[in-house]
DNA sequence: GATCCACGGGAATACACGGATG
DNA sequence: CATCCGTGTATTCCCGTGGATC
């Protein structure tokens, strides 16, 4: 986000007419550094991470739970605040963050964003190092040795792996294998939807902390929250929260969707208030299976540049995928070939984040064509993506 | 100069159908 | 009738090259 942008933020936000005054504090692909409701979620892990304060790493160590159950916003609540502890509050500057001598050091690594073996490394190391760490003209090799220098003189560091198992993602047996590149004073803590039994990964744990999905009040707090956060005074009421939560069904995700679709909804018709239509229509937008809006837009760039586009077509030019290829790439702003506008729309389908349905056939020639359906909501992506220009 | 990885482009494979074959 | 074959599309797979960054 440029200057422009950032000032222009600013000044919506002090426009007193707005219903929305801060789209980031909406945001369902945005963690606050509070969650709500998941304090006991919290204890457990803070629980299994207790020996970090004696200077001891714990075991490796697997959170799971259901699609928006909160593991991510926990995971990164937590770690961020374990990284104040170890740089000491901020008050000791040095080249590395673990100041205090006997305290590990602590990374998040989230997988959506790391697919080679060198942004592992990458992740991992700037995650545990003060200084920005190169991304190009520094081979793996070189990486891996830089950490294995940097912990070999430390008590290690436990790092965070999210969203471990998603489609073409790094599988377990490359998982293991990235942190055998690492020294050994180094303990992991895997978050992924995959119950303990369905993953290889508890081979390598010792624990397993399970997040249930929000009962409904809680994420009745949550939307309230964010609301309070994000929108001008009263502009969710009490009983439109509730019927998000009920319909989410304790899917914290969906639910920031819908209520991040309805205030946009609100706010683009200048209503001053979300309502109940405004509702309705989100709840009608967040696709039934849907994939993480944050994994949406941790794609690279130009993938998401074809979904903006493709966010904007007519159903006729979707009927099929050549079709929808076509009035892609005759967006002006898209300057991609027509094969890799394909292929990027044919490999963002084997990923889940657009759906492949067959189209009934009218010639009769040849295989039959796919059409191609969102599986997240597209006004939710077009205003996040849009901010972020 | 070194490095990573996104693109482009095309080859290989899958699928659907109708017609031919056994 | 069951199976195979040819044709036309759709889809997947693969890898060399070059742009961008340090």
């Amino acid at each position: 986000m440029d200057i422009d942008a950032r000032i222009e933020r600013r000044q919506r936000r002090d426009d007193g007419h707005r219903l929305v005054r801060d789209y980031e504090a909406l945001s369902p692909v945005v963690h606050t550094d509070e969650p709500s409701g998941r304090g006991p979620a919290v204890e457990r892990l803070l629980d299994h991470l207790d020996p970090v304060f004696d200077g001891v790493l714990p075991p490796n160590a697997y959170v799971h739970g259901p699609f928006g159950a909160g593991k991510s916003a926990v995971v990164t609540a937590l770690f961020a605040g374990l990284e104040r502890l170890s740089t000491g509050q901020g008050a000791i500057h040095t080249s590395t963050r673990a100041a205090t001598p006997g305290t590990p050091g602590f990374a998040y690594v989230d997988m959506r964003e790391t697919a080679s073996e060198f942004a592992f490394y990458h992740a991992v190391l700037d995650g545990l190092v003060e200084e920005r760490v190169p991304e190009h003209g520094i081979g793996t090799a070189d990486l891996r040795e830089r950490l294995g220098a940097l912990l070999a003189g430390r008590s290690g560091a436990v790092v965070a792996v999210d969203h471990v198992g998603e489609p073409d993602d790094t599988d377990t047996e490359e998982l293991i294998d990235l942190f055998a590149g690492l020294p050994s004073n180094v303990s992991w803590l895997a978050v992924g939807r995959a119950s303990p039994e369905e993953t290889e990964l508890t081979t390598y744990t010792a624990t397993a902390v399970r997040l249930d999905p929000y009962r409904r009040g809680a994420l009745v707090d949550v939307l309230m929250t964010r609301a309070a956060a994000g929108l001008a005074q009263g502009g969710l009421e009490h009983r439109l929260a509730r019927r998000i939560a009920e319909w989410a069904a304790g899917n914290a995700h969906d639910a920031l969707a819908a209520l991040f679709v309805a205030a946009d909804t609100a706010e683009r018709a200048e209503r001053t208030r979300v309502m109940e239509h405004d509702v309705d229509g989100a709840i009608g937008e967040v696709p039934e299976r849907s994939v993480s809006l944050a994994r949406v837009l941790a794609l690279p760039a130009n993938k998401q540049l074809v979904l903006r586009a493709l966010v904007d077509l007519d159903p006729e030019e979707r009927a099929t995928v050549a079709a929808t290829t076509e009035a892609i790439s005759a967006e002006p702003s898209v300057d991609l070939s027509q094969g890799t506008v394909k292929r990027f729309l044919y490999e963002m389908a084997e990923l889940g984040i657009v759906e492949r349905v067959r189209s009934e056939r009218e010639s009769g020639k040849g295989r039959p064509p796919s059409r191609l359906e969102l599986r997240f909501a597209p006004s939710a992506f077009r205003r996040l993506y849009d901010l972020r220009q």
